[in-house]
This record gives C-alpha cells, sequence and structure tokens, in this order.
DNA sequence: ACCAAAGGAAACAAATCTGTTTCCTTATTC
DNA sequence: GAATAAGGAAACAGATTTGTTTCCTTTGGT
C-alpha cells in the first residue's frame, strides 16, 4: 500500500520524498538492514540533505512509522466505505481491502509488525507507534460493530482483529495471499452470529 | 519455548550450546541486531571457539533456525498429546498450548514470523526454513483434521492454522496473551461445525 | 607426568555504519 | 545580474561489524 506513489514528485518536499522512500524500504528490509546509504541513494538524495532534515536516523525511521500509520489506515477505511455502505457489510470488506493488499507486487506483510519483531524493548517510540497503529485499526473495527448493533462490540472486534491480523502473516510468510478468503468464511458467521 | 533450558548445560557440546544460546537472543533481538560479540558473550565462550563449529554467522544462524524448528515442533506437539487424547480435542488444545507459550516471561513471538520480516530476499536459505515451518506446523494440523474425521480437512487447516498465526502476533504486538482464548472461542463452533 | 588438542583473551584487519564537514554547483529572489 | 540559500559529491571521523591470527592457559588421555 504506497499510498503516495503515482502522485506528482516533484509537487513533494524533500522531507516527504525522503520520508516515502524510507516507508518502501522499511516495508521491504526492515530497519537494521535499511541504512542511510541505502535510503539516500534511493530517494537520489545527499547525505547532508537528509541531515538537515532529520536530526538522525531514528527520528527519520520515527517520521516514516507515524506517515504510514496514518495513510494505511486512512486509506484502508476509504476503501472499505467505497466497497460497503452498511456497518455490517463493512466488516467483511476488512477483508476484500485485505486481500487486494496482498496481491500488490510489493507486499511484504505489516511493517509494523515486522519492527516489532527487531524491537523488543519495550520503552522504545518505536514500538509504541506500532502498538498504537495496531489499537487504532482494532478500534476502527470496534466502531463498526457498534454501529453495527452488536451486543458485545468488543468481544468481536477482537476476534475480527485477530483474523485480521492471522490473513496478514499468512499472506506474508506462507505467500498465500487466499488468506485474506479464508479469513472471510471464518468471520462471516461470526458476524452473523454475533449481530442479530 | 525454551526447551533445552534446564538440562544440564554441562552435557551440552560448545556447539549445541552456542545454538542454543544463539536462539535465545535471535528470539530477543533478531538477526540484524544479534551481533557475534553478544553471542559469544553471553555463550561465556570466545570468538575463536564459535569459528571453529561455525564457519560464518549465518551458518550459526542457520543450525539455531533448524534446531529451533525442530525442538518447537516436537515440544508442541508433545504439550498437545498430554493435554488431550481425541484428535478432535487436539486440535482445541492446540491453543491451550499457545497460551502457555504466550505467557512466558519471554515471549517475543513466532520466531520464524520475525526473522521473515528481515528476510525478504526469496531465494535465501534462511526464509526457506522459516516457511517450512509453516507447512510444517500447517500439516501437522491438517493431519489432526483427518484423524479427527473432517470433510474438508485442507480447509480446516487452513482456518486453524490462520487463527494460530493470528493468536501469535496478537500477543507478540498488542501484548494481550488473552489472544489464545480468543482464537479458541472462534475456532470452537469451527471445529463442531466442520466435523460433524 | 607428559603431550596434544582445545579454548580463552586480545590484538588486528577489512568492511560497513552513522554522522560531520568542506567545497563547489545550482536555484531562487530581489 | 548579484546575493543568498539550498543541495550535491565526496572526503572524513568514529564507532561497530564480521572474521582472522597470535600467544598463552587449560584440560584430557595415556
Amino acid at each position: 500500500m504506497c499510498f503516495y506513489k503515482g502522485e506528482n514528485m516533484g509537487s513533494l518536499s524533500r522531507r516527504e520524498h525522503l520520508i516515502n522512500t524510507t516507508i518502501d524500504l522499511f516495508c521491504e528490509h526492515g530497519y537494521h538492514a535499511t541504512g542511510i546509504d541505502r535510503i539516500i541513494d534511493k530517494a537520489g538524495v545527499s547525505k547532508k540533505t537528509l541531515y538537515t532534515h532529520f536530526r538522525s536516523k531514528e527520528e527519520l525511521i520515527i517520521a516514516a512509522l507515524r506517515q504510514h500509520d496514518g495513510l494505511f489506515r486512512n486509506n484502508f477505511m476509504r476503501q472499505v466505505d467505497q466497497l460497503a455502505k452498511t456497518p455490517q457489510k463493512k466488516l467483511l470488506a476488512i477483508f476484500d481491502v485485505a486481500e487486494s493488499w496482498f496481491s500488490q507486487k510489493k507486499f511484504f506483510g505489516c511493517m509494523f509488525i515486522n519492527v516489532i519483531g527487531e524491537y523488543s524493548e519495550k520503552d522504545s517510540p518505536i514500538r509504541d507507534i506500532c502498538m498504537q497503529f495496531k489499537r487504532l485499526m482494532r478500534n476502527y473495527i470496534r466502531d463498526l460493530c457498534v454501529q453495527a448493533g452488536a451486543e458485545e462490540p468488543d468481544i468481536l472486534a477482537d476476534r475480527l482483529a485477530l483474523l485480521f491480523e492471522g490473513a496478514v502473516v499468512t499472506a506474508q510468510v506462507s505467500q498465500v495471499q487466499e488468506a485474506a478468503k479464508t479469513a472471510k468464511g471464518i468471520a462471516r458467521p461470526l458476524i452473523t452470529r454475533m449481530l442479530k
């Protein structure tokens, strides 16, 4: 989900361009394997420029994570809204959006899950952003559950969020993009049972 | 799941001890963040010893991944067997074993999922081991489905494997070990519905 | 007790990483 | 067009990485 792709790169500031490039490399290779040189090389920018816009590599990474957090969730919700109109149908559409995500040429799983694997330190701001992303995604699902009239929105949201995570990881590790359909197949009876 | 812990360390060869130490550090910090110095420091072994037993860091990592693969699956199946006697009950017991795994002090998620996040290169032997692990775990579940008399063992196995992945990642990222119970709650009606 | 193999400590080499600085070129703005 | 700001290229510093080598100690077998 590279949402900035296709936009006029010339209209982006160098700062934004660096952030977007970092997101790409970071999604594909993770933190430790993504060096400064690789970033500036791909961005077509000098090292000096990078360090006038960001104080350190970590600051750049954090900016990239925040940007990805906002863009991903925003785009995700927009796609769900386009696919379904009622809250109940949106709960299912989540997995259709997931499927189109998995089918992208450059799909490397959830950036935040991957980052957590490299950052086990509990107090890292980087970890916080990842956990916050997951919390916000889960809350988005919960809101849909409430709107759909679920009696126990928290339980249903936890379950659907878990299915979503399972689909993402399965699609990434086992290279099966049908994981989205598998998750949807589990979610459907779950939703109908827990809504009426 | 550090299965070698508690055994007599003195009876382990230096090679095995190095592998076990590497698994620990690797689970917690991943590949790129786990340096040679850190490994030999924790293992209480000199750099020379490491390089007489392993040609390179990658060879050590591969040996550690293979060891963890075998030990983890072996121990997992043994625990499932101890908790339940019939194939149907074993399918549910999977999530009980998962729960006791998540509740360990040092739980950092699935090592293989974390490694995949650092290795997007498709032809890496390291990636292969991770994918093989997932395949073997899924096949183990499939075998239980067949034994339980499932009409569509592949579909049920895919679903239960996805639930398992979802539980692992949720427990890791969101720090909620109840994820195992959530997955079990989804799995229970799934199993009863797809078996009879 | 002796000898050979194994291992520890540490220096060392070469590569790589983050971050700084210098010098020069290119835009922009008045 | 001149002044000023921004950026590129590249050298550089310092830290850290993997991997090698040297020298010395320990240990195990006979």
